[in-house]
DNA sequence: GTCAACAATAATTTCGAGATTTTTTAAAAA
DNA sequence: TTTTTAAAAAATCTCGAAATTATTGTTGAC
C-alpha cells in the first residue's frame, strides 16, 4: 500500500483524487458520495458500513468523518456516531441569503481590484464554462461533474482579486453546501432556464468593471437557483 | 475511566469542561491552550509530546487535531504532522475587517428583530460584564478567562435575535480567532482605554433600537481593538 | 397491558503496536 | 568545501482488537 492510496481489497477508488495519505482518500471519497446524493441526507454513518464500502480502518474514517463535521457535510451526537447531514428549505434559504452576502462583497472587492490577470482567468473560466454549457444542453446527464467544477471555477475566477483570505474562507464553505443543494436538486433534472445567458451577463457587466450592475446580476443570478432549487427540494426532503 | 473523563496518570484536567468522551476532552484542552497562548504560533504540535503532556492515545489526539483544523487554529501538512496556525498582522487586520462586516450585519438584524426575551439577554450579559470589568480594574491579571467569556457572552447576546443560523455560524468562526489574538496581545498587558464605556455606548444604541449608530460604534469598538493587538503583536510575531 | 430491571446485542470510542514516510546523520564522492 | 548517497532515527499514519457506551429484547412484577 504505497503508490495507490486507496485501502487494499477495494474498487470504489475515485479517479479524480490525488491525496496523499489514506485519511484524505476517505474524506474525499464520503465528501464527494454526499455532494452528489449518494449518501443521502440524515443517512446513519456506521463504521461497519464504511468498512466494508470503502476498506478503510476505524480511525481512518473517524477522521474523515471529523473533518466532515468541522465542514458541516455530517453531523455528530457524543456516543452515537455520525450522520450526513439533513437539508432543509430554511436552511436552503438562509445558506443562499448569506452565501450572496459574502459572495457579492468578495465580488465588489474583486471587480474593483482585479488586473489583467485577473481579467485573464475569468475569461479562461469563462470560455472553459461555456464549451460544457453547450456540451451539457446536447448530453445532459453524463457531465454531471464537470459542469459543476467549471461552474465553480467561473464563479471563483470572478472573485479571485478579492484579497481577503478570510472572506474567501468563508465562502468556500457556503459553497460548498450550495453545490450540494445544487446537485441533490438537478437529480430530479429541471433545468429549464437560460443559464448560460445568465453567467455571459454577469460576464459582461464583471469586464466593463461596472461592479454594481454585476452584483445585482450575480445576485439576481442566485436569487433563480434558489428558486429552482426550492421547488424541487421537497420532494426528497422527506428521508 | 469512565466518570472522570481525562486519561489516566495524567493531572492538567481543565475543569471547566464537560467533555463527554475523550477526543472532546483532548480539543477542548488544546483549544484553550493554543487561545490563551500557552501553545504559542507556529509550535510543533508532535504526537509524543502530546501524549506525554495530556496522556491521550495517538488516534484521540489526531481526531481532536483534526478538529482545530477545521477551525483554522492548527495547520496541517500531509504527513508532515500539525502546527499551532501562526499569526501575523496582516492575518489580524483581514479577520478583524472580515468580522466586523459579518458582525455588524448580524447586529443589524438582531436590532431589527429582537423582542423582549432578546433585550433580556442583553441586559443581563452587560450588567455580568460591567461587574466582571469593574472587578478587572482592580486586580488586572486574574480574570482574563471570565472576562473573555463575559465579553463574548455580551456580544454573543447583542446578536442573538438575529435569525440566520450560518451567519452565526461564520461569526463563530472568526470570533474565535479573535480571541485568540486578543488573549495573545493581552499577555503583554496594555489595556489602557476605556472599554467599559466602548460596550456601554453600544449597549445604549441597541437597547434604543437605533440600528446605524449601534453599529457604527459597535465597528469602531472593533477598529479600537485591533489598532491596540496592532501594536502588541509584532512584538511576539517573531516565532 | 404497562413498566422496570436486566441481559444480550450492536455500535461507538480508545489504545498501542506496526507500517510507511520524512528527517537527520554520517560517510563517500566530486 | 560542496554535493550525493545511504543508513539510521524519528515522526506520522493506519489498522484492528479491546473497552466503553448505547440499543434492543426479554422476563417478571404490578
Amino acid at each position: 500500500m504505497n503508490i495507490d492510496v486507496m485501502p487494499s481489497g477495494n474498487a470504489k477508488a475515485p479517479k479524480h483524487t490525488m491525496a496523499r495519505s489514506l485519511v484524505e482518500a476517505a474524506y474525499e471519497t464520503i465528501r464527494h458520495e454526499i455532494l452528489n446524493g449518494t449518501l443521502q441526507p440524515g443517512t446513519k454513518l456506521r463504521f461497519e458500513m464504511l468498512r466494508k464500502r470503502f476498506g478503510f480502518g476505524a480511525s481512518t474514517l473517524r477522521e474523515a468523518l471529523t473533518r466532515l463535521v468541522g465542514e458541516a457535510l455530517v453531523t455528530s451526537e457524543e456516543q452515537r456516531g455520525f450522520k450526513v447531514a439533513p437539508v432543509s428549505l430554511e436552511d436552503l434559504a438562509d445558506l443562499t441569503r448569506t452565501r450572496k452576502f459574502v459572495e457579492l462583497e468578495a465580488l465588489r472587492e474583486s471587480i474593483r481590484l482585479g488586473d489583467d490577470a485577473w481579467e485573464g482567468r475569468v475569461v479562461a473560466a469563462f470560455h472553459r464554462l461555456s464549451k460544457t454549457e453547450a456540451r451539457l444542453s446536447a448530453q445532459p446527464e453524463l457531465m454531471q461533474d464537470e459542469f459543476e467544477q467549471r461552474n465553480r471555477e467561473f464563479h471563483l475566477a470572478l472573485i479571485s482579486a478579492c484579497p481577503s483570505r478570510w472572506l474567501h474562507h468563508l465562502h468556500g464553505i457556503l459553497y460548498q453546501q450550495s453545490e450540494r443543494y445544487r446537485r441533490i436538486s438537478l437529480l430530479n433534472r429541471v433545468v429549464s432556464r437560460d443559464v448560460h445567458a445568465e453567467h455571459k451577463s454577469v460576464f459582461d457587466a464583471a469586464m466593463a468593471r461596472d461592479v454594481d450592475l454585476a452584483c445585482r446580476l450575480e445576485g439576481e443570478h442566485i436569487d433563480r437557483t434558489l428558486a429552482v432549487m426550492s421547488k424541487v427540494l421537497p420532494l426528497e426532503a422527506a428521508i
